[in-house]
DNA sequence: CAAACGTATCGACATCTGTCAATATGTTTC
DNA sequence: GAAACATATTGACAGATGTCGATACGTTTG
C-alpha cells in the first residue's frame, strides 16, 4: 500500500502531464475526500479546531462504526489528525494537507 | 439530478460547518475529479491548453468508450468544457471550476 | 447517398464502497 | 480486577463504479 502521508504528489497537475504513479496517489487522496459524510466530518472539525471521535456520530446522523471507517480513511489520507486522549480520540484537520491538495489544483 | 455546472458550493470548508446539501454538491465534483484516469486526463488537457479526443485513448492507455466515459463525467462535474469541431470533440480545463475547488478547501 | 470515421451509448461483469449490527480492543474508574 | 465506556474491527449486503466489446449516432467526404 502506497504512503499517503507522503507529500500528495507533484508541483502542480496544470503544467505537465502527471505519471501514473503520482495520478494514482493524488486520485487516493481526493477519494478520501469526494464523499459527502466524510466532507462534513472535515468541515465539522476544522471549523472547530478539533473534535471529539464521542460527538461525530450524532453531528453527521451515521451510526459510531460508519464513523470510525470515515475517520480512519482521513487519517490514512493525511487529511486527518488523530490525538488519543484517555479514552477519547480527538480529531484536527491538516491544514499543511489541504493546502498541498490547492497548490497541486491550480 | 443536482446542477454541478453550479457554483460548487459554499465559500469555505473550513469556516463554518457545511449543510449535506453542499456536502453532497462538493462529493459529486471532487469524485469526478477522485480517479487516476481522470485526474490524468485532466493533467494532459491542462498541460497542452486543449486535446482532441481522438488522442486520448492512446495516451491514458484506454478504450475509446472507456476514456469516453471519463470524460463526460469531467464535463458533468464542470472541469471540462467540450467544444465540438466537426467531427472531433476538443476539451479544455475550465480553470474556473478549480480554482473554485481550491477556494473551498483552503 | 454511401462509405468512412470520430464519438457516445448500451449491456455485462468484476470490483470497490458505504452502511450497520455484532463483537473485539483498549482505557478509566470504582 | 471487574464494570463501564469509547473506539476499532469484522462480517454481510446493497448499491455504485471502472472497464470493455458491440453498436448506435452524427459529421464529413467521396
Amino acid at each position: 500500500m502506497t504512503d499517503l502521508q507522503a507529500p500528495v504528489c507533484c508541483a502542480s497537475l496544470t503544467n505537465e502531464p502527471i505519471n501514473e504513479a503520482d495520478a494514482a496517489l493524488l486520485a487516493g487522496v481526493l477519494k478520501a475526500l469526494a464523499d459527502p459524510v466524510r466532507i462534513r466530518l472535515v468541515s465539522i472539525i476544522a471549523s472547530s479546531g478539533e473534535e471529539c471521535a464521542c460527538d461525530l456520530p450524532t453531528m453527521v446522523g451515521k451510526s459510531q462504526p460508519t464513523v470510525s471507517h470515515h475517520l480512519r480513511q482521513l487519517v490514512d489520507a493525511g487529511i486527518l489528525q488523530r490525538e488519543q486522549r484517555g479514552k477519547w480520540a480527538w480529531f484536527q484537520v491538516s491544514q499543511t494537507r489541504l493546502g498541498e491538495i490547492c497548490a497541486v489544483l491550480c
